[in-house]
RNA sequence: GGGAGGAUAGGAAAGCUGGCCAACUCCGCCGGACUUAAGAUCCGGUCCUUAGUGGUUCAUGGGUUCGAAUCCCAUUCCUCCCA
């Protein structure tokens, strides 16, 4: 008894002792299928939102394998890059918020959490846990080829593919601004931030105003506003250097001066000006004259150059210092000047906008919105005065700064978008202009070229996101591919530098071909000609270990490409795009190796908000999986929406999942064993079971994983709830329900596999039902007419019910009334012609209709809005050929009888003198009740 | 700012090559049956109205059409990506 009890836990400790070695995936005869998944960053346990993007490429690989292929599902771990060196960091540094997220909510062991001071333990231990807990939810992953991204083999792996990368002339030396922690001497990580992790580096343009013998730089976005400028701003309480820059003099504030460093200006600070002053002094520029120096406590040192020009024409910010400094009757003579037309915004936009939105002073916290809507307003629609060129703002834009940058000393200057940007240490984030920073050059018109023409072969599901990737391939420019700090591969060009994350991760799913073999091989002796042997087939003299690289040649042979790779949306603009760029790029000139298809996942949200470690709104796997069973996760996360979609875990919403699978056990349990002999109504379930299968493999094919739940258990369910009651009283289901069973539970197989196993060896299937045979729909078992039959049966059934709802009696009898053989005649007409608003006409001129007058054209009417109501499955076979109605009531009296505890009498509508009779229609018989 | 997608019952979600659509299905809730009870299971209900009917609905406003949740335009809001 105990044994045929519904224990998750108990099918799952039985399923695992199963399926120790099966998922082992070697070459063979059969027909391959190859999936895998953007593999993990291991910085923290998992959540149930991770367990989707598993859960999904496992249900298709066990799928694909019932299906009779030869599956290949591997995994591996990415653990290359800086977040778990500033994770270690922080350890290290007793940080507590770190602490606690380590220790309580991913729960690791004091003695484990005093080892991940070292980066590579954290994600060791990490990877180790990814493991258990995916094999926990019943992957079946082939483990053997596991591997981490810097082990020595992976490395010169990545040093092969880099080889190929440059050689095609793709890899480029150029510089690049980056975020930089002057005390710790090193860029700056999203994840090494305490604040401002959004800020982005921002080129700017430095507009030299001449100052006596010095220049003035005030950086600017707009440097085509020069022309409108009418003062500039200087804080009088800040106090300003005057330094030697690149050996020219410049006042700036004393930050400025520290960031000018780390942007390739030499810089010797001479002597320190009050910003007082500098105040009513004059400066000069050539594109705007002389213009004075004014006071302005809201001018930030610590922005850029510590200078601003003032346009108060078209920046509120400067209309408002103007104003106010005006309205104490200062500076009066100083008029806003106009350069740019733009619709709707008046003759000065930014006086316009200020008193459209009725702004009293510089502290209204509109005013960054109000200048971000005037910034965007003039760039899309504006254009400059005819006096001033008269081009629109996007061109001119460009142009003028070029103009002051070859004639005007102007130079960039980089800084963020908004601050504070504050490094977890503590200090100021500044912009450091890094050299020997190394690029992949993405921009390179010939590589996006066949980037773009092979994605036009890829399958992309769902079909939409295929115009992200076009896009994407369009806008992509170069990438900066080396990184000073973090794990990773040396970059084979100095030595100095790493293979940034991304970079490292692209090419992947050959190694994975050959991950379990090529460990036997001393990494010393993975010379870039061992892999061109391996991968493109190359011939070399000196190749070691020759019989081991032939075995490894095969199994990328019948294993490459890749059918389908799966990931989350999120990576489209990136990692999925590059793997295709590097795979052209590597597998250059053979284009049957390059990747065949991708499945792009939605987000997962947590009762309806976004999941996120940071905020702790996270459920982890490793608890979904003990509190309800591997099989429930595996149902709810497949069922709850489409991979594609972003689902939403609620544990209410889990737990009547976990019912289901309970429901279904028991069910499965109770009716496999049936004996008795077949009925019509066993026919009817067999048909209906066909159509079942057809559709949950169809929609598995599509990656449906909702649909095909929908299809594969509710609809199955349904149908034996109907069946149910259908049976005779004294009957328990015939033989025909224990191959309902075993389809069912196949079906359901890649869903919930703990339980198919048990099932399967409760039926006494042969082997394990990971390998079982997938259904095959039958059509000779379909049969149209049965399940017309019982179509009519369960909507008068409905009928009746509803009838005997509203009418509040007790019934004595029901009589059901069926329609004439003359107005079967007339739906069929109606249902077979091609104008339907004719057939009315059509049909009176038969001399039979025309003798009924009025009660044909009704009956006409009548059947004109039933054959809209009913689907298109029922009408389709009516219009063909009638149903025998009497015979399908009379064999059915019986079950009418017990449904509704009161005799039931079939009588031909015509001429049974019962006036509720005469609406009776083919397929609607009338109705009485007494 | 640029790009992509979306807005349907209390929640989730199907339908979206125009007529079958008050709208599959699941969850929740309400009522009933079974049960000592709970749970499970089964039946019914869940916009208004009603002898199985009819009406009003599918973010808002407009358009195309004999006819639109479904096509087109505008607006509002949401999500994601890039800047």
């Amino acid at each position: 008894m105990s044994v045929s009890q519904f224990d998750l836990s108990a099918f799952e400790e039985e399923a695992h002792e199963k399926w120790t070695h099966s998922f082992e995936s070697n070459p063979s005869k059969l027909e391959k299928y190859y999936l895998n998944v953007a593999f993990p960053y291991p910085s923290g346990a998992m959540h149930v939102g991770h367990g989707r993007t598993y859960i999904v490429p496992d249900v298709v690989a066990r799928y694909q394998r019932m299906k009779g292929k030869q599956v290949l599902f591997p995994m591996a771990f990415h653990v290359t890059g800086a977040p778990v060196v500033g994770i270690s960091k922080r350890i290290a540094n007793k940080d507590e918020k770190t602490i606690r997220l380590y220790r309580d909510l991913y729960r690791v062991p004091q003695n484990v959490l005093d080892e991940f001071t070292d980066p590579l333990t954290i994600v060791k231990h990490f990877a180790n846990e990814y493991q258990r807990v995916m094999t926990a939810c019943g992957l079946s992953i082939d483990w053997r080829r596991r591997f981490i991204t810097v082990d020595p083999t992976y490395s010169k792996f990545i040093e092969w593919q880099w080889k190929h990368l440059y050689e095609a002339g793709h890899v480029i030396k150029g510089v690049h601004p980056v975020r930089y922690c002057t005390v710790d001497d090193n860029p700056v990580g999203d994840h090494d931030l305490l604040e401002g992790d959004k800020a982005e580096v921002i080129k700017f343009t430095l507009v030299m105003f001449r100052f006596g013998d010095a220049f003035i730089p005030c950086a600017t976005l707009r440097p085509e506003t020069i022309h409108g400028v009418t003062n500039l701003w200087a804080n009088p309480t800040v106090t300003y250097v005057k330094a030697l820059v690149d050996g020219r003099a410049w006042i700036i504030s004393k930050e400025a001066a520290e960031k000018l460093v780390l942007q390739d200006h030499t810089v010797e600070i001479r002597e320190e000006i009050k910003g007082s002053d500098l105040v009513d002094k004059k400066v000069s520029h050539p594109l705007c004259g002389e213009v004075p120096i004014l006071p302005a406590e809201f001018v930030d040192p610590d922005m850029a150059s510590g200078m601003v020009m003032s346009v108060p024409a078209h920046a509120p910010f400067d209309y408002i210092a103007l104003r106010d400094l005006q309205q104490a009757g200062k500076y009066t003579t100083i008029k806003p000047i106009p350069l740019i037309k733009v619709e709707g915004y008046g003759e000065v936009p930014a006086q316009f906008a200020v008193e459209k939105a009725a702004i009293a002073n510089q502290m209204d916290s509109r005013m960054d919105a109000l200048t971000q809507e005037i910034y965007s307003a003039e760039f899309s629609k504006g254009k400059l005065f005819a006096q001033y060129g008269g081009k629109p703002v996007k061109i001119a834009r460009d142009e003028v700064a070029e103009l002051m940058t070859e004639k005007y000393d102007s130079v960039v200057m980089y800084e963020f978008d908004q601050r504070p940007v504050i490094c977890r240490c503590g200090n100021r984030v500044k912009v450091k202009i890094l050299h020997d920073q190394w690029f992949l050059k993405y921009s390179d018109p010939a590589w996006k070229q066949e980037v773009s023409d092979h994605l036009k072969d890829m399958a992309l599901v769902p079909p939409e996101v295929r115009v992200e990737f076009d896009r994407t391939v369009d806008w992509l420019k170069d990438w900066a591919c080396t990184r000073r700090v973090g794990l990773g591969t040396r970059f084979p060009w100095d030595k100095q530098q790493l293979i940034e994350p991304l970079s490292d991760s692209t090419v992947y799913m050959a190694y994975y071909t050959i991950a379990h073999k090529i460990r036997e091989i001393d990494p010393k002796l993975l010379t870039p000609e061992v892999f061109d042997y391996i991968f493109l087939g190359k011939k070399s003299d000196d190749l070691p270990q020759k019989k081991k690289l032939d075995a490894m040649r095969e199994e990328f042979l019948y294993w490459y490409p890749y059918d389908f790779r799966f990931s989350a949306k999120d990576l489209i603009s990136n990692h999925l795009t590059f793997q295709i760029f590097h795979h052209c790029t590597v597998f250059e000139g053979q284009k049957k190796f390059l990747p065949k298809g991708m499945v792009v996942f939605g987000m997962g949200l947590l009762n309806g908000a976004k999941m996120s470690s940071s905020k702790g709104n996270v459920f982890l796997l490793e608890d979904a999986v003990s509190e309800f069973g591997g099989d429930t996760v595996r149902m709810f996360l497949m069922g709850s929406a489409e991979p594609w979609q972003d689902f939403d875990w609620r544990n209410e919403l889990v737990l009547s999942t976990k019912k289901q699978i309970e429901r279904f056990y028991n069910t499965v349990m109770e009716i496999k064993d049936a004996s008795g002999e077949p009925h019509d109504i066993d026919r009817w379930l067999m048909s209906r079971l066909q159509e079942h299968i057809a559709r949950t493999t169809e929609a598995l094919d599509n990656f449906q994983t909702r649909q095909a739940l929908q299809e594969a258990y509710f609809g199955i369910e349904t149908d034996l709830k109907w069946y149910r009651r259908r049976m005779p009283k004294d009957c328990d289901g015939s033989r025909d329900l224990h191959t309902l069973c075993s389809v069912w539970t196949r079906l359901l197989a890649p869903f919930i596999p703990f339980t198919g196993e048990h099932l399967w060896k409760e039926m006494a299937g042969e082997g394990l039902i990971s390998f079982a045979p997938w259904p095959v729909a039958d059509k000779k078992l379909v049969n149209e007419k049965i399940e017309l039959a019982e179509e009519l049966l369960a909507r008068t059934v409905e009928d009746i019910e509803s009838i005997r709802k509203l009418i509040q009696i007790t019934p004595k009898s029901i009589t059901i009334a069926l329609a004439p053989a003359w107005k079967h005649d007339i739906f069929r007409m109606i249902a077979t012609a091609s104008d339907r608003n004719s057939v009315i006409k059509e049909i009176m001129k038969d001399e039979n209709m025309r003798k009924r007058g009025k009660e044909a054209t009704d009956a006409a009417k009548q059947c004109t809005t039933l054959i809209h109501r009913l689907p298109p499955y029922v009408v389709e076979p009516l219009a063909r050929e009638p149903i025998n109605e009497k015979a399908v009531f009379d064999s059915a009296k019986a079950f009418l009888e017990q449904e509704f505890g009161v005799p039931v009498h079939i009588v031909e509508a015509e001429g049974s003198g019962l006036v509720k009779a005469l609406t009776a229609l083919p397929f609607k018989p009338a109705i009485i009740i007494e």
